[in-house]
DNA sequence: CCCTCAAATTGACCTATGGTAAGAAATGCG
DNA sequence: CGCATTTCTTACCATAGGTCAATTTGAGGG
């Protein structure tokens, strides 16, 4: 096992019971890469052919509509991210990941992770009980957007995700909240006052 | 195997190739159950414990909120139904489940359910299959929410499900699009006209 | 066939958020 | 340290969509 796999494997393991040689055989699959502050793992156009596990660092996942970028997801230490659209489907993506920070990943390709899936039950079991999870935050998120509005967004965005109000700038999490930085900065001195 | 299933066979089989001896016992664990017009699948404070496949019919899912309606997802012949969240995690839903026309549907229960997943890869494999597709779609949703505007959510809406246009009354196809009803009549009316 | 009730429309008005522009503050780099 | 660039704030006006109330339309039951 390499040495960056040990937060990976950490994660999987609260993910599913998987044993412990199937696993150490899984975590070959994945290679480290590092990316700098700006740089894109992903662009529109590219067919996404990597899903990112961040051992440390930021990235945002975007895409661009006018000119303008509408932020999808952040992901940070610890969590996974791919455009699963284009990785399931093999089409090109719409969206772009960029690094927000220098960013240190493990990265496994499609084929290899979908060798991994074909080759043992618990990692398909792995495969779904992850997208079960990506789908359950997903309906929080698209009901949020129907039922909140953008203060309440915001307010639940520091409560679940504490640490990056300070690592992400807020024209990138009003972006991501829907709103215009000009609304977000409004939203912020109204919670200072009353 | 019973006749009530063959729509959902056709569907299984169109997600992962399985073969025909387990889908067959698959097929068994689904239990036949009908709604009538304006009855509950499932009730806020429920745990959800049944995940539906609607044979025919119609049944939307939403959350109040100070009275207010929000509607999640309508789900029609050969769409599974079900409170993913509340299903998985055991715990109590805050949805409900509302048959809008007579609806007959298959009824596969938690219990059951992960019991098939648990005996065979080919079920695992197909429960990723749903769970990704689910994500997909969920992403699409929560993208289109913060990106377009209320007229390019409706023509989408149209494109993409045009046979309940004619099937949901206006005021629930308006909550599901996140406006009002008066919102969606003058969307219309433009749309109309210029 | 009418009556009733729910749904849809319309109009007047209101509010949250967007657009633009400018300046202030913060950040990063030479 | 100090300049340059990016980010944040503020102010002003514009717009999408919300609210409320009044009609109109339409569908189903008696």
């Amino acid at each position: 096992m390499i040495a960056e796999s040990s937060q990976l494997e950490t994660r999987l393991k609260g993910l599913v019971r998987v044993p412990e040689d199937d696993l150490a055989r899984a975590l070959l699959f994945f290679t480290p890469v590092f990316f700098k502050k700006t740089e894109y793992l992903l662009s529109q156009d590219q067919v996404s052919n990597q899903l990112y596990f961040i051992n440390s660092g930021l990235v945002k996942s975007y895409l661009l509509q006018d000119g303008k970028e509408h932020i999808r997801q952040f992901a940070a230490e610890n969590d996974f991210i791919v455009d699963l659209q284009s990785f399931l489907s093999r089409q090109k993506t719409s969206f772009f990941i960029q690094a927000l920070e220098d960013t240190a990943a493990l990265a496994i390709s499609f084929d290899n992770l979908n060798m991994l899936f074909e080759s043992s039950f618990h990692f398909m079991k792995l495969g779904k009980t992850l997208a079960d999870q990506s789908a359950i935050s997903l309906i929080r998120r698209s009901v949020s957007l129907v039922k909140d509005d953008a203060k309440k967004r915001y307010a639940d965005f520091m409560k679940e995700r504490p640490g990056l109000v300070q690592r992400v700038p807020q024209f990138m999490i009003a972006s991501y909240l829907g709103i215009t930085p000009e609304s977000l900065s409004r939203i912020r001195k109204e919670m200072v006052h009353g």
